[in-house]
DNA sequence: CGATTAATTGAACCTGGTCAATCGGAGTGG
DNA sequence: CCACTCCGATTGACCAGGTTCAATTAATCG
């Protein structure tokens, strides 16, 4: 069957740490199924306190919050292995919402089971405190892109950012990936207006460092990019795969 | 002796979850001394791998985090039951540096010891993760503030939360609190310029609904500052202590 | 008393926002 | 196949919220 783990396309990729066969046993015994959804759809809402958590094992989206007047704030980029749920999970309330934006196929555990990993595997509830904190890392740096990088830095730090999780993703060809959003979603990332994004990104064309059309990133000059965005790049560690 | 846990000044406040006398033991054998710093101290340092961790007893700080352009990000602001070293005991690495604005007392903890609550103590795991998930949650909110908010908003966002930490710690007398920050700590956490910062400020003072002159912060109408915050206020759950 | 640091204020300037129009591709109905 | 609509990308013109520069005041400190 395809819902086993033993066959999940990501626990072999480099990208993530490797599990044992007793964690993979482990971990099937909570997997109540998949979830296939489309572009667009809903995943996760705002202020609920859903009854499921997702591991991501396909398809791209993104985690995004709504003020009271409308104004729209995207929180980070979901892309394969992300864990969605764990604010609902831990607080009963999730913090923002997940917004699919490419078909994405999810495996699916329950809310009520997610104890289970304190009490009786303590691997894997680090692991997961594990990703809650490197969440909270990467939102610290997202924060001190929005609140003290220009445009250009900061338009160069998500493009870098993306690319790089692409690349340990194995997403990456020919200094391409698909990177299926809107340029109104990266500006609503960088809280920037959508045509000063556009802007932007044409000035980043111009000087043939990246390219961004028909939602395919071609990074030409990862280098340089990285410089404008004051990035200091270091080897990405392996996550842990939930 | 007054490092012993049962006279924490902490754990009866309010705003935190009562530990069980079984529970106050067991932190009691991992809890290794008292540090007291003068204001100004760096007690954890960005990129470093501390092998201390530490719960604030008492006095205010503040997570921040610096560019290679020398521009700065106030991360968040540290208050008493904080829990600071979570990302070195995680990751290895922390992403933000912790400064001391007063005195402060911190209860430390050896990071060696962190796998022990793991193993050996599956309910303060759970807390630990439930403070990670906490400031996720927080860091969300304040992307959206700093991506989002106007610097009117803004401002009133951040006088809003400091005053509401403040009250459930206990610390407001007379709508009053003690804000031994600078105005240039919350531009910086905000993402303004501290002129700006400076006249937001006044504007708010002149309106009558906050002032804040020598690290004393009054609030004269809460509810009508969380309005120009766009913010729905709720009651502040009880969060565990470390 | 000179030195340093935080708060405050005014003035000039600019990065980035807002408004508006156009273009091209995808889907839809006739 | 065409007409129509919708949506995202793109561009130009104008504008403003917020930055930068600069100067003053006040408080603290050795």
């Amino acid at each position: 069957m395809s819902t086993e783990c033993r066959y999940c396309p990501l626990h072999k990729k480099e990208a993530f740490v490797t599990l044992s066969r007793e964690e993979l046993e482990f971990m099937q015994k909570f997997k109540v199924g998949e979830l296939t959804v489309d572009p667009g759809t809903t995943i996760l809402m705002e202020g609920s306190n859903a009854p499921q958590l997702y591991t991501v094992l396909s398809g791209m989206g993104l985690r995004d919050k709504i003020l009271s007047n409308g104004e729209r704030q995207v929180v980070n980029f979901v892309m394969p292995g992300d864990f969605l749920g764990l604010q609902a999970g831990m607080l009963g309330e999730m913090g923002h919402s997940v917004e699919a934006r490419t078909n994405m196929r999810l495996c699916v555990f329950n809310r009520s089971d997610f104890w289970n990993f304190f009490k009786n595997h303590p691997n894997r509830a680090f692991d997961i405190t594990w990703l809650a904190a490197v969440e909270e890392h990467f939102l610290g740096e997202t924060l001190a892109t929005v609140g003290q990088r220009s445009a250009l830095q900061a338009v160069a730090w998500a493009l870098v950012k993306l690319f790089e999780r692409g690349m340990t993703l194995g997403l990456v060809t020919n200094n391409t990936m698909s990177l299926p959003y809107s340029q109104r979603d990266l500006a609503n990332a960088l809280g920037l207006s959508l045509v000063h994004t556009n802007k932007t990104l044409g000035k980043l064309r111009n000087q043939q460092l990246a390219s961004w059309n028909d939602h395919v990133l071609q990074i030409n000059d990862l280098d340089s990019l990285a410089e404008i965005a004051l990035l200091t790049r270091s080897v990405p560690q392996k996550r842990p795969l939930m």
